[in-house]
DNA sequence: TAAAGGATAATA
DNA sequence: ATTATCCTTTAT
């Protein structure tokens, strides 16, 4: 199992968001370590994407979108759910790939499909807003084998409000995968 | 299908 | 200080 470096997340936010799945999204939490697969993604581009929050421009909110790669930048959605995203890109671009379905692989208990409910079930919150995703507690790895994965393209859930781009195809899954949070 | 729920950003 | 809005889930 070999963590994903800078080198990975500092490139073209769909190709990280293409690659992301398949790979282990680790948390150590008391312990034990959970893992899960992550099935599928979503790709924010940055301040032109009107989906994405970064479009707003820089804010108190925003600022972990336009840091640096490799940290996690988590908010609170709809008042009671927490939502998971990775920061890709040189810092400044403010794009970032949205987590929302996880396949269970050690340690996990509760249900993980869609973004608010795998943030429940790997103890993910916003206290880990801006968190180092290279470090030792929390990480993604790639898997030791990789086997084909064939990716299905669909458009983003959710963000109807944004107007065309409410229709692109930045949705990425694992073809027929059981944890998929919509087909 | 609709209500829940609280932070966030815009408005004042 | 007040208000509209939200990258969802759960339960009817």
């Amino acid at each position: 199992m070999k963590k994903l470096d800078h080198d990975f997340y500092v490139r073209n936010t769909l190709t990280v968001a293409q690659d992301l799945l398949g790979t282990l999204l680790v948390h150590h939490v008391d312990g034990v370590a959970r893992v899960g697969r992550i099935v599928e993604t979503e790709a924010y581009l940055g301040a032109h994407d009107l989906a994405a929050h970064s479009s707003k421009g820089i804010t108190k909110r925003t600022q972990i979108m336009y840091g640096p790669p490799g940290v996690a930048y988590v908010y609170l959605i709809y008042g009671m759910h927490n939502c998971m995203n990775v920061v890709t890109e040189p810092e400044g671009n403010g794009s970032a790939v949205l987590i929302r379905a996880l396949e269970p692989v050690a340690n996990i208990t509760g249900n993980t499909r869609g973004p608010g409910l795998l943030c429940k079930a790997m103890a993910i919150d916003r206290s880990l807003n801006g968190h180092d995703l290279m470090s030792e507690d929390f990480f993604i790895a790639a898997p030791d084998s990789h086997e084909h994965i064939a990716i299905v393209t669909r458009p983003r859930i959710g963000v109807d409000y944004a107007g065309d781009w409410a229709h692109e195809l930045l949705r990425f899954y694992i073809e027929g995968n059981a944890f998929v949070s919509r087909p």
